[in-house]
DNA sequence: GCCAACGTTGGC
DNA sequence: GCCAACGTTGGC
């Protein structure tokens, strides 16, 4: 299947894309919303790309690139008592969060802000530019994938 | 730090 | 199964 494209937030006091450039791949940890975890769990596969988003940041924005690498499989967190991800009612045989592994692919020379994107024609209907869309894995367009590396002086 | 948006929980 | 209360996200 061809690849698809997505949009994965991250904190970067949590986790930043100069810590993904360090450790070149990652488990995508932490995701505990039913849409996103089935997203995780179902829909991305591995080749697929990923523009990797800072929120909470100043300015919150895309920073980067990385690739999935392994599909879905269950979040070990969850079973963690030590983990600020640990979920007490999932159970070891019906694991109830996913994630995948990304590695790092690049990151941009800079920032493409979140008002960047507003400001962007052809991202009108990106998720991310509208309002209260709180979902931290989101699918992205091919169209808009490459007008965001367009943005970001990249294709 | 505020608070709007939205998801989840739990009483009924 | 409804919905009020509560918690979280995340821009500003």
């Amino acid at each position: 299947m061809k690849n698809q494209f997505w949009l994965f937030k991250s904190e970067p006091k949590v986790y930043s894309i100069d810590d993904l450039k360090k450790e070149k791949t990652a488990f995508w940890e932490g995701v505990r919303n039913y849409q996103a975890r089935n997203l995780l769990r179902d829909t991305i596969k591995k080749g697929d790309q990923v523009l990797f988003y800072h929120s909470n940041a100043e300015p919150p924005g895309i920073v980067g690139i990385c690739q999935v690498v392994k599909e879905g499989y269950p979040d070990h967190t969850q079973f963690d008592e030590a983990s600020k991800y640990f979920d007490p009612k999932s159970k070891k045989d019906d694991p109830r969060w996913y994630m995948v592994d990304v590695k790092f692919v690049k990151k941009f020379k800079s920032i493409v802000s979140l008002e960047t994107l507003k400001n962007s024609a052809g991202l009108e209907e990106m998720m991310v530019t509208k309002r209260g869309a709180r979902l931290s894995i989101q699918p992205v367009t091919e169209k808009e994938w490459k007008t965001v590396l367009k943005l970001a002086g990249e294709s």
